[in-house]
DNA sequence: GATCCTCGAGTTCC
DNA sequence: CTCGAGGATC
């Protein structure tokens, strides 16, 4: 080996141990000019010798070319999602879980199960950033990805490279790291270099990022590295996917032993008891922190343990995220404005003194009826605290009472629609104020057109807000018959409409001709008929004419008699809302002017019988009776929450309804299987609390398959 | 009449 | 997602 190739090695190391120390033990061992003249000496060594330029030099972190897009890259090992817990009782029923599963595993006798302390776990900080993986292959950087949805992500190899405190190569530790090891950790921005970076913005007139965690995925996703070398990321390692036996405390000591940043902040902990000892002690140390965190991570240390918990969906049964509550900032409220939504209800808005909390800025919450801002104690011009429930949803939690102006007015609901001016009624035991307006009142019409030319109803590809206020204002709707008479030119009489928009509306508008009877019924926005009971009624009545020429009160008396079949979940007052929208002549208009305009959809027998009169139809009894196969789920009620790898969730309830299954909305004792995916929330842990099974996609395929379940 | 299970309806921000 | 209310069941 040539002087200049051992000389230029020596300078890669040193230099690598140096930034280690600088950059991620934060104790410099070295001036920083003696770095930068070591350096130096490196970068003129390999301009001389060409062929002395190794990837893992630190003068080649940026390398030299943009990329033209982002590669999507698979994980050789799904990036997992986290079951979270915000009450110290859902940690304590985390641990009770762990325990009676190893029970079940045969991992823990009786004895050792009931011992509350017998649980070691590891707890960590939860950062706030992005997760990414790193692979390591012979202890060199060969790639790094985003999570993006735990099976497939980006590969943003090229940006991670630029990071310092990401080694290019692995340190010697004190134990041999793995020949490949695939490092699982956060990138996420410091407050200080968030507060730097932006107000370099500023000076520059560039764009302000709204929180480090935006800042960061900003950054991270850029084509050019030199744009990413200039942002200040930093990044945290906190698993690795291979097991490096002995638990996961020792295994971040193992990590940090071959140059990777782990927590600053972690310990081991026994039981319950200790887990919420360190969410305390986190809780007060947390704004002392230079990063943000949004809880806290625990995860059962024994990496045996681990893998007789192993996983349920795509999340494993030994890690929790002790989540914070969400962020309460104050703020005035400046007015309480009333919607009026497609059934006439007067819903009170917030209109907020625009603030920021949980990530952005919120300047409208519902106040959802007056009980509630009563309830509340809300008057326009008080301080309300504010928060972002389950991190989305904005919501005014309720006025600050010492904080309140000499001047403030209460609400009173209007007793006139402040949309079309009619009567507002509120009826005996109900919350909601109502419109009486009817087709008269605008805003009513509106929901009502947006609502038929929903996705789950007539589904109009392209038809939103704005077009739909558009087609109204010029006149060119008034119904929902008149969207299929809708015509190139005079759509294009619209504003800000081309000839591509134009007649790219009009093929959805075609495509929509074609449609189902349990679409149309849903659509027509029959009170008290939503989705389900709109299938209902199109299985149990088959066709259009049947359910118009029905006598609905008859009906309601021979139901309430019992004799009736095929009809369940269908009582009075649905029966009711029925009676009286197909006797009203305008409805009925409405719907002879779909069929005149061409819609259509296919009609059968009505499948529900009186038992005294019977009507004579088919039902499943008669289905197992001619032969026909019973479908693989029959019986089986899902609930399905989170985001599925493959399938919408639209697409996964049609599938299990395919086969025979029950679609339901939320998760009861009766439910048989929770099929999850991505980032399921409070379904999720309802389910793990009432003991029903939980599924992924691929689980849900295989029951398919084998045309039974498990 | 009470209780549990479902469904319907309304909603925020980017 | 969450709340409120309709429907089924005991």
């Amino acid at each position: 080996m040539s002087a200049a190739r051992q000389r230029a090695q020596w300078l890669r190391e040193t230099l690598a141990r140096w930034s280690y120390q600088y950059h991620t033990l934060d104790e410099p061992s070295v001036p920083d000019a003696q770095y930068d003249q070591a350096y130096r000496e490196l970068q003129a060594l390999e301009a001389e010798h060409p062929d002395l330029i190794t990837p893992d030099s630190p003068t080649q972190r940026v390398g030299e070319k943009p990329v033209e897009f982002l590669k999507q890259v698979p994980h050789a090992t799904p990036m997992l999602s986290l079951g979270n817990g915000f009450e110290d009782q859902d940690i304590e029923q985390f641990d009770a879980r762990v325990r009676d599963w190893l029970l079940k595993a045969g991992v823990l006798n009786a004895a050792q199960a009931a011992d509350p302390l017998v649980v070691l776990y590891c707890a960590e900080l939860k950062y706030d950033g992005l997760a990414v993986t790193l692979r390591y292959e012979n202890g060199l950087l060969v790639q790094a990805a985003t999570r993006g949805d735990g099976s497939t992500g980006e590969d943003v190899t090229h940006n991670v490279r630029t990071i310092e405190v990401v080694p290019l190569r692995l340190l010697p530790g004190e134990r041999p790291h793995p020949e490949v090891l695939e490092v699982r950790g956060e990138v996420l921005m410091f407050n200080a270099d968030f507060e730097r970076l932006n107000q370099q913005q500023a000076e520059r007139g560039d764009k302000l990022f709204v929180n480090p965690r935006n800042a960061a995925a900003g950054s991270l996703r850029q084509l050019d590295p030199a744009l990413t070398a200039r942002r200040p990321l930093r990044f945290f390692a906190y698993g690795a996917n291979t097991k490096l036996g002995h638990g996961q405390f020792a295994m971040l000591d193992d990590l940090r032993g071959w140059g990777l940043p782990v927590s600053p902040r972690r310990a081991l902990v026994q039981g319950a008891a200790g887990l919420l000892d360190f969410y305390r002690q986190i809780q007060v140390e947390r704004k002392r922190l230079p990063f943000e965190i949004d809880g806290v991570v625990y995860k059962v240390n024994n990496e045996a343990w681990q893998d007789a918990l192993g996983f349920v969906a795509r999340a494993p049964r030994f890690a929790i995220a002790h989540k914070f509550p969400p962020q309460e900032v104050m703020t005035r409220l400046l007015d309480i404005e009333i919607q009026v939504g497609r059934t006439g209800a007067l819903t009170p808005v917030a209109r907020l003194d625009p603030v920021f909390v949980g990530g952005t800025t919120v300047s409208n919450a519902t106040l959802h009826n007056e009980d509630e801002i009563r309830r509340k104690d809300v008057h326009v011009g008080d301080m309300v605290v504010v928060r972002r429930a389950g991190d989305v949803i904005p919501e005014v939690v309720r006025a600050v009472a010492e904080f309140r102006p000499a001047q403030v007015t209460s609400f009173v609901m209007p007793t006139a629609c402040p949309v079309c001016g009619s009567e507002v009624v509120r009826e005996a035991n109900e919350a909601v104020a109502r419109c009486t307006g009817g087709f008269v009142c605008m805003a009513q019409r509106k929901q009502g057109l947006l609502h038929f030319a929903q996705r789950r109803a007539v589904m109009i590809d392209g038809l939103g807000e704005k077009l739909v206020d558009q087609l109204i204002e010029a006149n060119l709707v008034k119904a929902p018959a008149d969207f299929f008479t809708l015509s190139v030119e005079a759509l294009l009489r619209l504003e800000r409409m081309g000839q591509k928009s134009a007649e790219n509306l009009l093929a959805a508008i075609q495509a929509a001709r074609s449609t189902t009877l349990a679409r149309l019924v849903f659509g027509l926005g029959i009170r008290h008929v939503g989705e389900e009971t709109a299938r209902q009624l199109a299985l149990a009545f088959g066709s259009m004419k049947a359910l118009r020429e029905q006598d609905y009160t008859v009906l309601a008396q021979a139901k309430e008699a019992g004799q009736t079949q095929g009809l369940e979940g269908i009582g009075p007052e649905i029966l009711a809302s029925l009676q009286s929208y197909f006797s009203d002549p305008r409805q009925c208009k409405l719907i002879d002017d779909l069929r005149e305009v061409g819609v259509t959809w296919p009609e059968h027998e009505a499948r529900w019988k009186l038992e005294t009169l019977t009507q004579e139809n088919a039902d499943v009894d008669d289905l197992v009776q001619t032969g026909m196969a019973i479908p693989p789920l029959q019986g089986l009620s899902f609930v399905i929450t989170g985001t599925l790898p493959e399938l919408s969730r639209d697409q996964a309830a049609d599938l299990i309804r395919a086969h025979g299954g029950q679609v339901s909305s939320a998760v009861s004792k009766k439910t048989a299987y929770l099929l999850a995916g991505e980032a399921a929330g409070s379904k999720l842990a309802k389910a793990q609390e009432l003991g029903v099974k939980v599924i992924d996609e691929a689980a849900l395929r295989e029951m398919l398959a084998q045309g039974k379940p498990d």
